[in-house]
DNA sequence: TCCATCCTCTGACCTTAGTCAGAGGATCTC
DNA sequence: GAGATCCTCTGACTAAGGTCAGAGGATGGA
């Protein structure tokens, strides 16, 4: 890593949390304390939720968000009820007082937008926008993070899910799993493989398989990214990882193979130093094979 | 103002208050709390300072400083003293342990910046350094306020201090502000004309006069901004106020003259719609003369 | 039916980050 | 030399944010 990229970083951190950061708290709370208002926001317009998914999103202590919660319903904002089916559970949502609050919170925040953008001019405020675009996107980017899980993880399955609903409407035909090479995606767990799977918040948001069976090249399968989550440079940096992950491993080959309906992924591995070659397998759903030559690491 | 930069403004400002904000305080206060934190990295390395400025650097309330002051030295951080010529002030250095710590802290932050590029290959990286680069730049920007003044008035008294010393480093023969018409910048204030200054974090860093004449055409005179403040698009946002200001005051036609040396204001000039007309004045310092028409706003 | 578990709430407690009103010493101005 | 002024410090106080250890009701499984 460049030191004059951290160092940019740094004078980015410092600039923006004294301009924004001290702001966004100091503003946005207005009469209301932050915990408060923090806790508003994230109830939110849409209906009921339950009060633990609220604050597991928030990671508070359980204790603190029962107090904030009365405070809130002491002043009408919110209506706290047991759930109807657990009784256990309480589920909160906002009264219309509590609406016109949250509204209260939208237009401050507004305002502090509009006061950063007021003295410039419309060129840049153009380029300060774009700008902020990219950083956004990008530090998105570097909050998702990659975990080995196993393929029936409830957050591997969603995805696995996710990939064959993608692929059942995107494929003439439909997509079958069961039709598929590696019905069972349990073979991408240790010692025969592994699966990725790439969190945002907590989210899964994409996934890639690999497998390493002995004395033969790796194989990527399974690679998907939810679209919500695409642009971020997510599947590339899968299958850097798998890629990686395989060398590692001693694998100096990876191959892999695809749908012709796929067109951003053909792209993908081409450009990522994939090569076409016949097919080294009778995928039912393939169209293309591609194989790439690792280097070795050390280790 | 155009809606969808708001938003895109909210955006950004709930990412990075997420991700950098968060981390920001809650990983650099680290053992010590942010308060604390924050004022071992004020006083900084570079010897003694006056407690007085630090504090209104910092925006903070005497006795609260005195009482993390009191904190740090019991932790040996710091040596507070009397100032040796005015015993009522007292003058704060960090001691090696002080210096240490604050070493920690940089690296604290670096630790942070680092984790935010981690992630991200190195295409990434380079986008995202400089388009942080690009929104540093431009919030630094929208933080300058701009404020009329009294020339007489040390912050603008400053201003001219420095125009006159740069413009005499510039010049072939130096400039005296004596030989240049308008000696005295006290014609530069109401109801002959105004002086306009820039500051930014409270300093200083730019300003502009213009001349009110009853009847003739308004004059722009003394437009300056500090050399570290370049590139933030000031002297153009300068221009545009008093332009506003002329134009409000009933003016038409506003007009200013240059010397050759300045080539980055003739071409800001130009830039900005001023065409060069004959000489209107005797300015022996001048080489260029502009003007430009204004059209009149309501009001 | 009973016990373990889950979820929420309450009370007690702690640290930070401030604010405000003087007290008291040092200096400046007349 | 006497105020007026300046600067720092102290004590008293407040609010917010948060943690921790149970209490107590609801549910699920043996």
């Amino acid at each position: 890593m460049d030191e004059g990229q951290v160092e940019q970083v740094r004078r980015f951190n410092r600039t923006v949390a004294e301009r924004v950061g001290v702001l966004h708290d100091h503003y946005l709370g207005g009469a209301r304390p932050y915990g408060q208002a923090r806790l508003l926001w994230q109830i939110g317009d849409g209906g009921t939720h339950d009060v633990r998914g609220v604050r597991d999103r928030l990671g508070l202590d359980s204790g603190y968000v029962s107090r904030l919660l009365r405070a809130l319903e002491r002043d009408g904002l919110v209506a706290v009820e047991p759930h109807p089916r657990d009784r256990r559970v309480r589920t909160v949502r906002l009264t219309e007082a509590g609406r016109q609050e949250r509204a209260l919170l939208d237009d401050r925040s507004d305002a502090l937008a509009a006061s950063l953008l007021a003295p410039l001019n419309a060129r840049q405020r153009e380029r300060l926008t774009s700008a902020m675009a990219e950083v956004g996107r990008l530090l998105t980017a570097s909050t998702v993070s990659l975990a080995v899980l196993d393929p029936d993880h409830p957050d591997a399955a969603h995805c696995l899910r996710s990939y064959a609903a993608e692929l059942g409407e995107l494929f003439d035909g439909g997509f079958d799993p069961a039709n598929s090479l590696l019905p069972d995606p349990g073979e991408l767990r240790a010692p025969h493989g592994l699966f990725l799977v790439a969190r945002l918040h907590g989210e899964p948001v994409g996934c890639a398989g690999l497998k390493l069976p002995s004395g033969a090249p790796a194989e990527i399968k399974r690679l998907w990214v939810c679209p919500r989550a695409r642009g971020l440079g997510l599947a590339r940096r899968l299958l850097a990882e798998l890629e990686e992950r395989a060398a590692r491993h001693g694998c100096d080959l990876v191959r892999l193979d695809t749908n012709r309906a796929l067109e951003a992924a053909t792209r993908l591995y081409r450009d990522s130093g994939y090569t076409e070659v016949p097919a080294f397998n009778d995928e039912p759903y393939a169209h293309h094979w591609f194989e790439k030559r690792l280097t070795p690491t050390a280790r």
